[in-house]
DNA sequence: CATGAATGAGATTTCATTCAT
DNA sequence: TATGAATGAAATCTCATTCAT
C-alpha cells in the first residue's frame, strides 16, 4: 500500500507530479546527501534516484550527468553558508562580543552542516578540480574575511586585540578550529575512544575554540 | 584445464624480484599514493599494480582484497605519524620553546606528508569504518597529548602559560591548524585565487599557527 | 564521468525486448541449462548471457548474482517437478495399477527432465548448502509419499500387496531405479560399453523398474 | 611444535622428505578428498598442495595437471573398488545368502565411501569425458555382473529365484538403491527434514534393500 | 627433488548512461 | 514529463600454471 494505490483525488505524496520545480529540489537533497556521505567516486546514482522517488531519466534530463549534479551541489552548499555568513550581523558590537559572534557563528553552522564539510573533503581529494569549474568562483568568497578586517581594525584601535593579525590567517585558523574538529570526529572519536559528536563534546569544543581565539587576540 | 588453461608466463622485464619484501613494500607504496590521492572508492587496484610494476595478482595474495590493501595502507600510516611523534624529544626545553617545538614539529610533519591527510579526509567520509577494524587501535593514540600534559603543567608553574587548558582539545586545535589548511588547500587556493601550497604560504603559516598557539597560552 | 564515462548504447539486434517477464524467463531457461550440464563451479555467467540473447547486466538485475540466479533455478526445477506430482492422477485405480503407474510416472519425468538430475547431484555435492537457503523446503516435499501410503494401505487391504513397507522407503527406493540409471548413464554407457540412453534401453529400464517394485510388493 | 622440531633421528611427519612414493600418495589422498567434496571445477589445486603437505610444483610434476590428477584419482577410485568386489567371496552360499551377501557388500562399500558417490556425481555431470580417456576402461568392468549371473542361474535351478531376470539391470538396481539413497543424501535429509546418515537410518536402509531385492526375486 | 612467488587469462560483478514505451 | 529495462565498458577478484632460486 504505497502512495500510488490512493484515489487520484488526494494528490500523490512523492515527487513525480510533474512539478519540475519539486523534482528538481527533490533530486538536489537526494545528491546532497549521497555525496556528502559517500563521496563523489562512492555515490551511486540509482541510490540518489532512490532516495528522491525520482526517476533515473530526471537526473539526466535536469543535470547533464552525475557530474554537472554533483557541480550543483558543490554550488548549493557553498551558495548556502556564504548566504548565511552574509545573514550574520554583527552590528556595532564591540571588537571582542563581534569576534565572540563571528566565531560562534562559524562552529554553530559547521556543527548544524557537517555534510558541507564532506563535501569540501571530498573536493579537496579531486584538488578542487570541479570547484575550478564553477563560473562564480569569486562568489564564493566568504565575506567574513571582510567582517574580521573590520573587527581586527576597531579591535586594534581600541586597544583590546593585538597588532599585526592576518585576517585572512585568523579566517583560516576559525574554520580550522572547528572544521577538522567536525570533518575528523570519526576517526578522532575512534582512536580518544570516545564520542566527539555528543552535545557536551561539542559544547565543550565551541567553547575551547572563542577561548583560544579570544585569548590569542588579546592586546 | 578447461576453460582456464592458460599459455604459458612470458618472462617480463618488469621486478619479478621474487623478493617478497620488496614486493610487499612497492604494492604499499603504490597503493598509499593511489589510495590518498584518489581516496578508498576512487583508488584503482589496477592503476596499484601498474604502478607499483608488479603483477595484480600479488596485490591479492599479500593482501587480501581492497580492502585489506586499504587497512594496511591506513595503518602504517597512522604508525608513521606515531613513530615521528615518539622521536620528539623536547628534552629539558623550556615550556615556550617546548610548545614551539612541539607545534612546529606538528605542522612539518603535514607539510611533509599531505598524504596522510587525504587518508584521514577518506577515512572520515567512512565514518572511521576501516579505523575500527584495526587490531591496534589503543596503540594509535598520539603520545603528544602526554607532553602536552606535561609542557603545560611545567608552564603553570613557571607561570608562563595561563591555567585550564585542556591538553586534548589543545592538542585536536595544533592540529587542526596544520592539517585544515593543508587538507583544504585546494579549495582556500581556489576561491582566494592565490596558491596556499607556495613555500612562502607555508611559512607564513607555520608562524601564524605558532603565533597563535602561544599567543593563546601566554599567562 | 571519470574513468566510467561510457559511449552511447548503440541499438542492437537482440532481444531488447522491454518485457521483463520474458527476458528473466529467458534467463532463468538459459541458466537452467548451463547449471544443469556444467553444475555450478562449471557453470559461466557470460554463457547463460549469451545463450539467453539477453545483456550480463540483467542478470544481475534480475537474481542478484550467480548464486541468485542459481537459487531461483533449483527452486524452480523442484517447483516442477512437485507440480508435475500433484498433476498425477491415480483416481480410483486398483492398487497395483495404481503403483504401476506411479513408478512409470517417476521414470518418465526423469527421462523427460534429466537436468533436474544434474542439479541434484550439484546440490548434493554442495552438501544441500543451497537448497537449505530456500525459504519454502516445506513445500518440496513430494506429494508421492502421501499417495504411496494411500496404496500400499489399499493393496495390503486387498490381500494383493505385502504388509510392512516403509512408504518413505519404498519412495527413495523407486527414485533411486529410475534417477540412479539416468544420473550415471554416462559413465554406465562408457563401462558397458553401450549407450544406456537409447530408446530401447530405456523402454527397458522402465519394463525392469516396474518389474522389480511390483514383484517385491507382491504378497 | 609440529614434526619439524623433533630431533633428526626421528623420521619427519609430513611428506617433502624426498620420497617419491610417500609425496605421490599424499598428493593422490588429499586430491581425492578435494576433488569429490568441490567436484572437478570446484577443486582447487592450491587447497590440494595446501591439504597434502605438499608443494605445488610436485602436483605438476607428478601428474602433469590439474585433469591429469583428477583422472589417476578416478582411476585408482574405480580401482578400489572393483577390487574390493574381486575380494568378494561368495563361496558355494546358497543363492539367497548369495544374494543377500552382495547386496550388503555393496551397500557396504557405498556406506563407507561415499567419496566415491561424488566423484560419480561429477563424472557423469562431465558426461564421462574423463573416464573415457582412461586407457583400461574394459578392467573397470565390476565382476558383480559375472556374480549376479551365476547367482541367478543357480536360484533359478533350485527354483527360489523367479526367471528372467536380467544380471545387468539387477547390478544396476542394486547400486541404485545404495548409491542414489547415499548420493542424494544430503538433499533428502533437506526435504524429509531428518537425517539420512544417522547409523540408525543407515541400518534401516540396508534392510530395506535387502528386502526389496530378495522380495522381486523370490519364485 | 623442493619451494613459493609470480604470471596472464578469464571469471564475476558494478555502474553511468541510454532508449523504447 | 515520466518510467525502468537495457547496455557496454570497466572494475574487482580468481586460478591453473610456470619459473627463479
Amino acid at each position: 500500500m504505497d502512495a500510488r494505490t490512493r484515489k487520484p483525488a488526494v494528490p500523490k505524496a512523492g515527487p513525480a507530479l510533474r512539478d519540475p520545480g519539486r523534482t528538481r529540489a527533490a533530486i538536489l537533497a537526494a545528491a546532497t546527501g549521497e555525496f556528502s556521505s559517500k563521496g563523489l567516486d562512492g555515490a551511486r546514482v540509482d541510490e540518489i534516484a532512490r532516495r528522491s522517488g525520482v526517476n533515473k531519466r530526471m537526473i539526466y534530463h535536469y543535470f547533464g550527468d552525475k557530474e554537472g549534479l554533483y557541480l550543483t551541489v558543490l554550488e548549493a552548499s557553498y551558495a548556502a553558508i556564504r548566504t548565511a555568513e552574509h545573514e550574520l550581523r554583527l552590528g556595532d558590537l564591540p571588537p571582542i562580543e563581534g569576534m565572540r559572534a563571528l566565531v560562534r557563528f562559524t562552529w554553530g553552522y559547521v556543527v548544524a552542516h557537517p555534510e558541507f564539510l564532506n563535501l569540501l573533503a571530498t573536493e579537496n581529494l579531486h584538488r578542487a578540480a570541479n570547484l575550478k569549474k564553477l563560473p562564480h568562483i569569486r562568489e564564493l568568497h566568504s565575506p567574513l574575511t571582510g567582517m574580521l578586517s573590520e573587527l581586527l581594525a576597531r579591535g586594534v584601535k581600541q586597544k583590546v586585540f593585538r597588532t599585526g593579525v592576518d585576517p585572512v590567517q585568523l579566517y583560516i585558523s576559525i574554520a580550522a578550529l572547528g572544521f577538522f574538529y567536525m570533518s575528523n570526529r570519526h576517526t578522532l572519536s575512534t582512536i580518544f575512544g570516545h564520542d566527539l559528536d555528543m552535545p557536551r563534546a561539542l559544547a565543550d569544543r565551541g567553547d575551547h575554540i572563542v577561548e583560544i581565539v579570544l585569548g590569542y587576540l588579546r592586546a
